[in-house]
DNA sequence: ACAAAAGTGTTTCTGTTACACCCATGT
DNA sequence: ACATGGGTGTAACAGAAACACTTTTGT
């Protein structure tokens, strides 16, 4: 049987991570500059190879490591992505996966060590190979994920006000949510815990901090938790 | 560069699909017993090899028509499985796809060839290897695929009756709905168009074929064209 | 005539949308 | 005192859920 198996030809294959953050403003995803190839100009995804006694989930959790410091980051993945042409040095598969992290966790030492940088989704460079292409599909699951499960709070740090919790969401959508309504439908939920702590800094009135209620987050009731699949009007 | 990627290992790629029929009564899964193995009494999913000059979605659809004599079968990606002793002879990493299509189309010569074998989803028997995980998934990607995309139709022969509609629906999702309400909600969509022909045999007074409005099928409008999030009542 | 499945409307209720003013604080 | 962003309620509307009887036809 082992001739079965012997006369197939294997393939490499790579990781390749679409890093998510937000800094109360906009979405971005962390992008790196190899410095390996010919096309060391070029941007591209944090990625490294699978090695021979790791798992796919394991190998990206210790790629993301090695590049950011971070472990138990929110790590999903997306998809394979296999054409025969994708890297034109050698034959790959890369298994791509998107990251959620709260960029304040994010050790800045470590970013300029190996040059990368945050990139507004607005204004992303071009991308090594078919990053893009591996960007797009992450932004799509991550509004689909982000609609069905209370998930974006992974971007969030622990502490945070509504305010900055409907920016996020309006990043992630691309939309703008009316004050009123978002509020209502997510303290609906429950997740939210409200803290007799005010930022200070920002505004002049102050928005109360607000935590996660991890009891609740991790109930599965809370799928669908937000319907916004068709929320105030979506561009 | 070339010794950069040299040194790393490489690794097999499988490709697995779920095979999603339906018979008007039941929602099905086909699966194989391989020759090959020494586990020659296990069921299986069907599988191949990724080759040197194929894309992954290529080669599945390869491997489809080689098992079924299938050609532009519905088929879509799902994930990819990495774990290293996943596969007991060899590390080998498989990319699943999920493909729907009308039992009746399916060629039972073919069947009989490979050993191959409808099974209803609630009866599975032991798969091979990690392909129940597999199975699991596929199930759940189906049911958040047929919420949101008028997919379900992939699965239906061209002409269909509404009771047909309602227990491939009833299927997936493993509920009852209530009769008027799904044949609203359904009708409402206006991506059904209704034959005066009439379906013999089954029941007395015989219900009306409906086919599909191709049209409107495609238009990304039918985008979450059924609120299936929460139906009547899911179990 | 009767059994078996098809077909059809209305009411209730819940959740979504739209909308505007006062509040707290730093300057 | 005023400017800035934070916080709050209500009414109209749309879509979902609950519910039962009549129709057709093969036996």
């Amino acid at each position: 049987m082992l001739d079965l198996y012997n006369k197939q030809s294997k393939c490499l294959v790579a990781l390749d991570s679409i890093i998510f953050g937000f800094d109360g403003e906009e979405l971005k995803i962390l992008l790196v500059k190899r410095g390996l190839e010919e096309n060391k100009e070029t941007w591209s995804l944090m990625g490294g190879w699978l090695q021979e006694n790791e798992g796919l989930n394991e190998a990206a959790d210790r790629i993301l490591f090695e590049h950011t410091g971070l472990k138990d980051v929110y790590l999903e993945q997306l998809a394979a992505f296999g054409n025969p042409r994708r890297d034109p040095v050698m034959r790959t598969v890369s298994v791509t996966y998107k990251a959620l992290l709260n960029i304040a966790d994010y050790d800045h030492k470590l970013t300029n060590k190996i040059s990368a940088k945050w990139f507004s989704l607005k204004k992303l460079p071009e991308l090594l190979f078919d990053h893009s292409e591996m960007v797009a599909l992450a932004v799509e699951r991550l509004r689909a994920n982000a609609s069905l499960y209370p998930i974006g709070f992974e971007l969030l740090p622990e502490k945070f006000t509504l305010p900055q919790l409907q920016n996020l969401y309006e990043a992630i959508f691309d939309t703008k949510f009316d004050k009123r309504n978002f509020t209502r439908k997510l303290l609906s939920t429950n997740i939210l815990t409200k803290t007799d702590e005010k930022q200070k800094g920002f505004s002049k009135k102050g928005a109360f901090y607000f935590t996660l209620n991890k009891e609740k987050y991790k109930d599965t009731s809370s799928y669908n938790f937000l319907s916004l699949t068709n929320p105030d009007k979506i561009l």
